[in-house]
DNA sequence: CTTCTACAATAAGGATCTTCATAGAAATTA
DNA sequence: TAATTTCTATGAAGATCCTTATTGTAGAAG
C-alpha cells in the first residue's frame, strides 16, 4: 500500500511517514506542488494525503489536475483552516475525505484505511476467491475458514498479487512493492523467490494450490479458478 | 517491445537495461551519437531514451535528424540539467516526454509505458477482437474471458501482429521485433515458424482459430473476423 | 545466551528458445 | 496435369535462461 504525503511542514510530514510506515504503508513525501504532480503523474498511489495550503500554489488546483487526468488514487484533504468552504469544494472536486489540523495520527490512519477499502476494494474489506479469503481489515488470510499464518511480506505479496488478479506482475514491481522505498540495485531480485516459495507452500499446505503462477521470464500472476 | 537507450554513462545505461529487461523489454544500448543514429536508421524502436548531453554532439540534433527521417519511434528525453529550455525545445522537436536525472527506474518505466500506449495503441491498454482480448497492461490474453497462457515470445508475437491487424508483416520484421540487435544476419528465420506454430496451437485450443493467416511468400497477417 | 524467524545467496532442476532435419503445401514451369 | 521449386509446418534435441530448492546469515524474540 503506497501513500503520498503532500505536505510542506518537514516535521509533520516526517512524523506522518514514520507513523504510517509503522502501519506497514509505503510512504513517499512531496514537499511542494510540482514534485507532487510529477509523482502522481507517474505512480499510482493507494491514497494521497493532500495539504491544501501548499507553498507553491493552491492544493485544490492540484486536486483538479489530478482528477482531470482520470487518476483513481484516493485523496484525503488536509487543511489547517477550519474552513467549511474548502472542505466542500474539496469533496466536490472528488476528494474522498477531509481532515483538519491538528489531527491525531491514529485518526488519519483510520481514515486512510477507510478510503483505501472503498476505492481499491470497492467497499469490501475482504477479498474472496472460492476457499481463499483475504481479510484486509484484519490483515489475515483464511482458507476453508481456517486461518493461515503469513509473515508480513508474504501477506503483502499475496494481497498485491490478488488485487491484480489475472495480470502478470513483474519482479521489479514486486520488489518495489515489498521493499518500501526505491531500491537502486535491481540486480538482486532473488529474494523474491523465497517469499513466493514460502507463500505458495503455506497456501498449498492449507489446501489451496495453483493460485499463484510463475510466468516464465515475465513475473507472477494470481489466477483464481472461478 | 524494443527500447534504445542512448546514454554514455556505462553504469547508468546498464542498470536501465537490467531493469527494463525485467519488465520484458528488449533493450539495446548506444553509448554515443553515431552508434545511436546508425541503429535508429536501421531498426524501429518502440521507445528511444535519449540523453541530451552526449559526448559526441548535441542530443537535440539527433532528435532533429530522427524526426527529419520521419521515424515514428517514441522519444523520451533524459537530461542532467534541470533546464526548462531544453525540455521545451525537446518537446517542440517532437519528443513525447522528458525526465530529469537523477530519476527512479520505476518512474522511467512508467513513462515508457505511457509513451508506448499513446503512440502504439492510441491510449488504450486493452485490445479487443471479438472473443479475443489482449490486456497490454497485464501482459495477459483472454479468450472468452478465460486466460490463455503464452510465453513471452508468443505474447510479443501476438501483440505485434494484432497491433498491425489486417496488414501483412514480413518475417524479417517479426524477427527484428522479437530479437535484440545481436542477430544482424537474419539467415535463420526458422525460429519464427516455431513460435507461430505454438501460438496458433494455443489460440485454437482455446477456441480461437484462423486469426493468424500465413501469406505465402510474404509473411503473416492478423485478421479479426468482425 | 539460546532459539527461532525472516531474509539473502548459491546450486540444482525445468521451461523456453533456437536450431536442425524432414514432411507438407503452394506457386511456378513445362 | 505433372514435375519442380520455393516456402511453410512439424517434431525433436541441445543450449540457454529462469525458477525452485537448499543452504547460510543476520536479527528478533524468548
Amino acid at each position: 500500500m503506497k501513500i503520498l504525503i503532500v505536505e510542506d511542514e518537514i516535521e509533520l510530514s516526517n512524523s506522518m511517514a514514520t507513523y504510517l510506515r509503522g502501519e506497514s504503508y509505503l510512504c513517499e513525501i512531496a514537499h511542494d506542488h510540482r514534485t507532487a504532480l510529477d509523482k502522481i503523474e507517474v505512480f499510482d498511489y493507494d491514497c494521497i494525503l493532500l495539504d491544501i495550503s501548499l507553498p507553491d500554489g493552491n492544493g485544490l488546483n492540484l486536486l483538479r489536475q489530478l482528477k482531470a487526468n482520470n487518476k483513481t488514487d484516493g485523496v484525503i484533504i488536509i487543511s489547517a483552516r477550519n474552513s467549511i468552504d474548502d472542505k466542500i469544494e474539496g469533496l466536490n472536486l472528488g476528494a474522498d475525505d477531509y481532515i483538519s489540523k491538528p489531527f491525531h495520527l491514529s485518526e488519519l490512519s483510520a481514515r486512510i484505511k477507510a478510503v483505501i477499502r472503498r476505492r481499491r476494494f470497492e467497499g469490501t474489506s475482504v477479498l474472496v476467491f472460492n476457499e481463499l479469503v483475504i481479510d484486509i481489515e484484519g490483515k489475515s488470510v483464511f482458507i476453508d475458514d481456517k486461518p493461515v499464518d503469513l509473515t508480513r511480506k508474504e501477506y503483502d505479496l499475496l494481497l498485491y498479487l490478488a488485487s491484480n488478479k489475472n495480470r502478470i506482475i513483474s519482479k521489479n514491481a514486486i520488489a518495489e512493492h515489498l521493499s518500501g522505498d526505491e531500491i537502486m540495485s535491481y540486480d538482486n531480485l532473488d529474494f523474491i523467490y523465497s517469499h513466493i516459495k514460502n507463500l505458495k507452500r503455506k497456501l498449498s499446505m492449507a489446501g489451496c494450490s495453483d493460485y499463484i503462477k510463475s510466468m516464465y521470464g515475465m513475473g507472477y500472476k494470481f489466477e483464481p479458478k472461478s
